[in-house]
DNA sequence: CCAGCAGCCTGTGCGC
DNA sequence: TGCGCACAGGCTGCTG
């Protein structure tokens, strides 16, 4: 599922192509995933793409922004002639694009798109004041970041403090933005921390040893592009890579690739949590 | 105040 | 083969 590594990768790209085109028009399909003025975004020149936990946040040279989460089955995906790409027929679900996911078209200059699909319509796309940023709820609550604003003094004040399990804890975007589900698996298996532990009971080694693998654990997704296990495609339609490396997520009955042991899954607050019974302790 | 969980959605993959 | 259903999970908002 897009989470930090994945978001960023749209990111860079979106930079790469979208900063400096003007916004000529927008056609909006699906009306339910807009909400705010379209029209106030209409001729502005998109100024800057930021990146906030799992969030986007598109600059526009007018004052406003448009903030946009592409939650579990969202993508953006740039069209024109500098993307050496028309219409992408690399999408594994849909075809062509515009497609029936396809929900908002972003005409820009020079005859280039954004489209943004959604096949489960979970995302939003939100136009406000930039000043009022900040008041949104996504944005109001987000927490410190991995790689970017977390510092182990944080992260060990965090985990000290949490008398939950401290899987679920990893995913809560209040207290550490950026983590979901594929990457807290991993970064504990990293860890060798089992997903069930208390937080507050983590040592100093561990939660050091968490840290330092939650770090190891994005930094390699990012590299490889992001993982593509599902919907996700970065600016240009592509898959990212690192669904291939994953050691325990969705590895249910396999056997780990430390000990020989069979992954396990549970389900911890709703979602499924893979792990291996002898590594991870 | 906080934890837990239903709901939002639709494609996929399983069992029968 | 085809049907029905469980499942995937980020976030919001409701409940206890």
């Amino acid at each position: 599922m897009p989470e930090l590594p994945e978001v960023e990768t749209i990111k860079l790209g979106l930079q790469k192509y979208l900063v400096g085109h003007r916004i000529e028009s927008v056609d909006v399909r699906l009306k339910k995933l807009v909400s705010g003025d379209v029209d106030q975004i209409i001729g502005a020149k998109i100024i800057d793409i930021k990146r906030f936990g799992k969030g986007l946040v598109f600059e526009l040279d007018n004052g406003y922004v448009m903030a946009i989460h592409i939650k579990m089955t969202g993508q953006l995906i740039y069209s024109g002639a500098d993307s050496q790409k028309i219409f992408h027929p690399s999408q594994k679900v849909g075809g062509e694009l515009p497609n029936k996911f396809t929900h908002v078209i972003f005409h820009l200059d020079k005859k280039t798109f954004l489209f943004y699909n959604d096949i489960r319509q979970f995302g939003w796309i939100k136009i406000l004041k930039n000043e009022n940023l900040k008041q949104l709820p996504f944005f109001k609550d987000l927490g410190p970041e991995p790689l970017k604003d977390l510092t182990l003094e944080q992260f060990e004040k965090i985990v000290g403090a949490a008398k939950g399990p401290i899987k679920p804890l990893l995913m809560d975007q209040k207290k550490i933005s950026g983590i979901g589900n594929i990457y807290a698996n991993e970064a504990l298996f990293e860890a060798k921390i089992d997903p069930r532990r208390k937080a507050n009971s983590l040592t100093e080694t561990e939660t050091k040893k968490l840290f330092s693998a939650i770090e190891f654990v994005l930094e390699k997704s990012l590299s490889m592009g992001g993982a593509s296990e599902t919907n996700f495609v970065n600016a240009l339609g592509e898959d990212g890579s690192y669904q291939k490396h994953f050691l325990v997520y969705g590895q249910k009955g396999k056997s780990c690739p430390v000990c020989g042991t069979k992954i396990e899954m549970i389900r911890q607050a709703g979602r499924g949590t893979f792990f291996c019974p002898k590594c991870q302790k």
